[in-house]
This record gives structure tokens, C-alpha cells and sequence, in this order.
DNA sequence: ACCTTGTTTTGAAAGCTGTCAACCTAGAGG
DNA sequence: CCTCTAGGTTGACAGCTTTCAAAACAAGGT
């Protein structure tokens, strides 16, 4: 399934990552990340990228029962989430099945990253 | 608008943290962490939570002239952030100073996180 | 060709969000 | 007391989100 006319944040091109609280981050590349928190920022949607993320795929017929909400509206959701950059999509045969980016799950835990003294690990 | 009480998160209380791609996240959890995410979700908000968490503490004063923004917005993103319980607010005569809560911080990483990156231990 | 099932798109209603101007409050200093 | 400054609150408006029903699209089976 393959889509190229849409605002799609690409996690490969997301200027990458020195954490949110090492230094200010600058306009542009909060631009280009917070799509991407904005579209965990559902609770839905955050239980369908959870879903999502821990299976190797997943089967949007096996997503849409488990929520008390129409198709089209998951399907809405996940929408947000593959245009967010944070899963991809593939049609095969009836099915269409869903699985997590995990680089840009790994790009967003960077972010939060602190530069703390709770890890001292440097041996 | 009813002055009923905000939905402020307790970061202390939400539900801790296993990874969402260790295993799917649970609607309470989900409606627990979302808003955090979701006051990340928005490019003002995000530079705000960095220049905040860069510092040990950041004074409105310095906070505001930094984007083009009125007064007003720049307070409306500020109180999202605290009610989101990302940020903490301390009123020092004049003036008043934000820091950002570690360990929200370190919660929402702790979410994102992915099940080793290195071994992928054959079941 | 038709029908059936699964998924997405469209259209529309209700509600929420980002923003500013105007106003209000808290302290500091007369 | 009064005034000044730093921040927050209120009210209003445009735009965006969430949601569903209805329609459209896709693939497989009859």
C-alpha cells in the first residue's frame, strides 16, 4: 500500500534526535517531531500503536473488535498513525495488515531521554 | 465555562510503564498517558518542554520572547504543559519559574522503549 | 457476472484547540 | 495608598478532530 501524495512524516528524514532536554530544541525540527507525539496523543490511537507494536504484524480485523468504535473511525486512526510516520500498511489478498515503525518509536524514545545520573553506566 | 476540575495528570499515579511494544496497552493506561503525549503533540509546546528541561529552571520572561507569540498563548501552552504533569511552576516574587518533572520525562522514554534492539532471543 | 466480506473514503455534526485582545491578579516599590 | 510590571484568565473566533452513516473500493468465492 503504498501512498506518496499525502503529508507523510518520514522518521527517516526527521532531523535526528539529540533529547529534548540536552539543549533547546529548534523550531523546525519541533515541527517535523510533534506530529508524531500529537498522534500518541489519542488514547485510542495509543492502543493501537501498543497493539500494534507488540506483534510483529497486526491484522486491522483483528484491531477494529477490540474498540467500541465504527470501522471507519479505526481506520481514521490509523490513518493518523501510518501519515504520523509510526507504522506502515500492506494489503495482502482481503487483509490489511499493520506493523510499527520501530525507528521512529526508537527516535521518539531518544527524544525523551534524560541526561541523567539514573543510569551512571559508564564503567 | 464550568469551573469544574481540570483533568490534571499525576505522574505519580499513572500506571507505570511497561513499554508500549511489549504487550498492548490497556484502555485505563492509555487514557492515563495520553495526554501527556498529547501536550507534546504540538511544535510550541515541544520547544517550551526543551527549553524548560535543558535548564535546572526557566523564567517565563525568558520563555516568551522567544517565540511570536502573544503573552497569552505562551501561558495557555505553559498550563497544558503543567496540567499534562510535565512541568512544575513556582511563583518567586516577580517572577515565574518553570522546571521540567524528570520523571514524566522518564515514563513517557520508558514507554517508547523497544525490546532490544540487539537480541532478538528466538522463543 | 454477481455477491459477500473487509477496509477506506466521503460528508456532516458536535466538540475541542490555538490564538489574540481585553481584563484581572500578585508582588515590588514608591 | 497608588502605580508599574510579569503572568494568568476570560471571551471570542477560525480551524481542526473525533465520530458515524453511507457510499466506494478491493479481493475472493460462487
Amino acid at each position: 500500500m503504498s501512498k506518496q501524495a499525502l503529508p507523510v512524516v518520514d522518521p527517516d528524514r526527521v532531523a535526528c534526535c539529540a533529547p529534548i532536554a540536552a539543549r533547546p530544541m529548534d523550531a523546525e525540527q519541533a515541527a517535523a517531531v510533534a506530529p508524531m507525539f500529537k498522534a500518541l496523543g489519542d488514547p485510542v490511537r495509543l492502543r493501537l500503536m501498543s497493539m500494534i507494536a507488540s506483534v510483529p504484524e497486526m491484522c486491522v480485523c483483528d484491531l477494529t473488535p477490540a474498540f467500541d468504535l465504527s470501522g471507519p473511525t479505526i481506520s481514521h486512526h490509523l490513518k493518523v498513525l501510518r501519515e504520523a510516520g509510526l507504522v506502515d500498511s500492506e494489503r495482502r489478498g482481503t487483509w490489511v495488515w499493520y506493523q510499527a515503525r520501530p525507528d521512529a518509536l526508537r527516535q521518539l524514545g531518544a527524544l525523551l531521554d534524560l541526561p541523567g545520573p539514573s543510569a551512571p553506566v559508564s564503567p
